[in-house]
DNA sequence: ACCTGAACACCGTTCAAGT
DNA sequence: ACCTGAACACCGTTCAAGT
């Protein structure tokens, strides 16, 4: 059996929150899955926190680099919010992984920085940059927290027993806008509040 | 000893994640600050979760009423957004609770309801009047777990340990824009992505 | 340097039995 | 109708001891 290293440990966390979702995930369960006794993962992870973090900034890696795209300004900024999406959506239960670590780690300052930059570089003042880039990171992280409960949702009838569809007379404006999403594929439900967000980028 | 019943259940609740956040709620501290047995919390709610998903609907209740302030379209729009804001922040740890439900229940079913309405009111299209809804929403939920990651790290300082200050050098975007933030009111930052998500409702 | 085994102080949930 | 007490199957974390 090969050593176990960090890099190990964070592969197989994701693997078992592929399968079991991360509400499942212990330094118990992890450690029989990557055959282990359980102590032995605190050499390699501080605690269940630190390796929660770690995964947050794993999520990251690479989001904020150049892609040749040759996108500038506003285009670039709404390029880094959908491969913020993608980062999310590359693992089960990714947003929600993010947004349970209070941390400032090397990607997550990456991707500031270059969302602030695309402001920039769209023209907004220096004093609406931040505002403007951390505002569609915001939007960014509350659609797919919002997409990937769905996700779970459906991966889990049982969650959803007794309550039964939503009751048209109640809430018609939430059924009929239902119906409509279930008709719109997720990439333009997510585009239409980017755009809207960008669209005042820059002018 | 005045006899428990689950709407003491979920103020104990509340006031225990004041003192310790949603973190440290456990079931069996929540009943001994209850001064009851902890297997009794089990006659007043299904499990953990549904008491999550309680709360979960307690925040928001009220949120969608009548405000009398005669605010129609974008304008309640708007309003709602702040209110939804109000509530999040009501609570110590609200949108995490929130965020951690997955659940359709009344109040959520509610707010849905009347921010479609209101964009509705503002002569969004039907087919598009989800969408501007939801976009408000997400940037919510976005931005309070942000303020209240910001309010709980403040709170405990050894989170931050070991990490000291951003790098000027390697991030001076971000460093520049938190400077900027700091020197601005929490209404405002929240106001700014929410003016531009709201101003193209309704045109 | 990496891992085991065992211990410690916790968890959520169930359920007979009490009042 | 509400609560206790005890049990069951788990947790995260630490740490001596092994290789």
């Amino acid at each position: 059996m090969a050593r176990l290293d960090r890099a190990a440990v964070l592969a197989g966390a994701w693997a078992f929150i592929e399968e079991h979702g991360i509400d499942a995930l212990t330094m118990r369960k992890l450690a029989t899955s990557l055959g282990v006794n359980h102590g032995t993962l605190y050499w390699h992870v501080d605690n269940k926190q630190a390796l929660t973090d770690a995964l947050a900034d794993d999520l990251l890696s690479g989001v904020a680099d150049e892609t040749g795209s040759g996108a500038q300004g506003s285009d670039r900024l709404t390029e880094l919010a959908h491969r913020l999406r993608s980062a999310l959506l590359s693992h089960r239960d990714g947003a929600r992984v993010l947004a349970g670590t209070f941390v400032r780690q090397p990607n997550t300052l990456a991707f500031g920085e270059a969302a602030i930059g695309a402001a920039l570089a769209a023209g907004v003042p220096a004093a609406e940059a931040v505002l403007a880039a951390f505002s569609v990171q915001y939007y960014v992280m509350g659609f797919v927290i919002e997409e990937q409960a769905a996700y779970e949702l459906a991966r889990d009838e049982s969650r959803n027993n007794g309550r039964g569809p939503i009751d048209a007379a109640s809430y018609p404006n939430v059924y009929a806008g239902l119906a409509t999403l279930r008709k719109m594929p997720r990439d333009s439900q997510f585009a239409y509040g980017l755009t809207r967000l960008v669209a005042e980028t820059g002018r």
